[in-house]
DNA sequence: TACTTTAGCTAAATCGATTCAGCAATATGA
DNA sequence: TCATATTGCTGAATCGATTTAGCTAAAGTA
């Protein structure tokens, strides 16, 4: 039950480990090699069960059919839909996925890059964060295959796929608008993350083409490191400092949650009064007490589309600085 | 920018390959290496950027310093935060993560064990599924380092870690009846799963110590094929065809999310009719129309020990066929 | 006949680290 | 003084595949 190495084959047919080797990596026309012997080679590699070693293999030739994933959580149900997208993608080309999570943190990113690169993986799949400029910036530098998703840097040119945060944004709070909303205010996250921008940027615009004025005390911004403590604090200062307001956008799923949770908790739930909405849902928002509008990520097509940016880098077939934009499906915002 | 290798170093001192390995493995005073020697030998490494080539030293080795994960879902919220928890508990081990997700399917998981077995993983965590039998008696033949999550078997013997799920579903039930419900209906998923099995038998004791004679009619399984279909299949033929059911008891969240969709959609919200519990809740559960009794699976522990139980294998401290059993958090029931 | 092609194959270098076996010089002990 | 330890170090083999450079013999060509 050991294993079978390439010069097992060779000695017991009396041929060269090149023989072997050129036969077992299909390129037996190519290096003319007699089809009776390549027949015996085929033959006894399977007798034997031979595999090809797959750490000999990449030490050589420099590619571990693997990729990296770096992610800011794999347990938060977004990145991990998006992990299972590209794991299923990527295994039709053969490859496996790393993973590992930096919890918004570019120090722990910054140290998954390195280690990825370190194993050598053929591609790194990121999702940066916002202190990863200086990673990306070197990537591109070393010429190492990779491509953002879910976010982007303005100003560094990368490969990378990303939802229309801007459109969709600005199709919800549009909507609230149509629908008789004056005073709607916006509880976003992380503001420094592009994706984040966009749907305030998205809001804005909304705002604009409808000539309402921007009113600052409508804005809130939540941070990644206490965000259920500063939802609370937000949603307390919108409701109480401001009564009129009768519409409220959360930025995301996990501060609609959280804002939700802390209505059901105080017992504010006469939706004719106020309405909420989210950039993107849950699965269970249709069983919640609270009626919610709502976007959904086209986190599928994310991760097909990163797959296909990364195996093209990775055979070379010149795709550079390749700036995708995947649509949002905004059936559930009414 | 180019790699440093080893024999770079050795070459520009004028000393051995040899002696360069032994000082950078911290092998240096186990060698009777020159203390100077030494210095030299780590400050040129360090002026060079030295760093020991992975794949190399995995080929030598033996070792890859990578766990592979295999689950059912990485998608699945319970699987994610697993798969989290391990990810960070490893971590301490400068270990890294590959993983795959075989949907319940024992071809797909006994090919990525393959996989990662030639990957050259040091150990494997597997969440294996019910054909999996043959894929664990091989890594037992092998003496391959691996431990089981989650489910294991009865007749194989296995490192593995599980959850107390006949004791978790024993109380829950127990709390049914105590509470002064009388029939207790019960859906199951994927029946041939020892947790799910677990689960079943604790729903069959409590009834048991409780006096009440099983009713069959009042049990449904589910498979995970065809999930959604069969668990509203089964809601609508427990509400039809036995009226005075007062409590359904669902296997795992999944099934309850299930199960109260078909309620919500169906407008059936007497809750003082009918009671609902669930052996294991959503972060979302508190926000519900419905309210639901349900046990906290101890996830976070889950990760924890089954890395404990890996990288004792992996460095031979000599653990064999140990089954870890975690209490489950009942403080939700009621 | 002499020279060029082509088919068919192989030895050896290479990737970069680890490790076995052992050498030389100095120190210690009887 | 001679034998034995000990210190300090190294050459070469090894892990297993890939690949470069090149060889031999037969066939083709002029």
């Amino acid at each position: 039950m050991k294993k079978v190495s390439l010069s097992d084959i060779s000695k017991e047919l009396g041929v060269s480990k090149t023989l072997v080797s050129f036969v077992m990596n299909g390129r037996a026309k190519e290096k003319r090699i007699n089809d009776e012997v390549a027949k015996k080679v085929l033959a006894k590699a399977k007798e034997l069960g031979y595999k090809a070693d797959y750490l000999a293999r990449a030490m050589r030739t420099g590619k571990s059919q693997t990729i990296g994933l770096v992610m800011a959580d794999i347990s938060n149900p977004f990145f991990s839909k998006l992990a299972r997208s590209i794991e299923n993608e990527i295994a039709k080309f053969g490859y496996n996925v790393i993973f590992g999570s930096s919890d918004e943190d570019h120090i722990k990113s910054g140290k998954l890059i390195e280690v990825f690169k370190d194993k050598k993986v053929d591609g790194l799949i990121i999702c940066p964060t916002v202190g990863d400029k200086n990673h990306i910036k070197k990537l591109n530098k070393e010429k190492y295959p990779y491509v953002l998703v879910d976010r982007y840097f303005k100003e560094i040119p990368s490969n990378n796929v990303m939802v229309d945060n801007y459109g969709g944004s600005f199709e919800i709070v549009d909507n609230q608008i149509k629908s008789g909303r004056k005073k709607i205010a916006f509880i976003n996250f992380n503001v420094e993350l592009i994706n984040m921008m966009d749907r305030f940027h998205g809001y804005l615009e909304a705002l604009k083409v409808n000539g309402y004025e921007l009113d600052n005390t409508l804005v809130k911004n939540v941070s990644f490191k206490d965000i259920e403590k500063e939802t609370y604090e937000a949603m307390e200062e919108l409701l109480n400092v401001n009564p009129k307001i009768d519409s409220i956008y959360f930025a995301n799923n996990r501060l609609a949650f959280l804002g939700i949770k802390y209505l059901i908790e105080n017992n504010i739930n006469d939706l004719k009064k106020l309405q909420l909405s989210s950039f993107d849902g849950f699965d269970f928002m249709p069983l919640m007490q609270m009626h919610i509008s709502y976007g959904i990520q086209p986190i599928e097509q994310l991760g097909i589309s990163a797959v296909d940016s990364i195996m093209k880098q990775i055979n070379n077939k010149e795709e550079s600085s390749k700036h995708a934009m995947l649509p949002m499906d905004l059936s559930l915002i009414n």
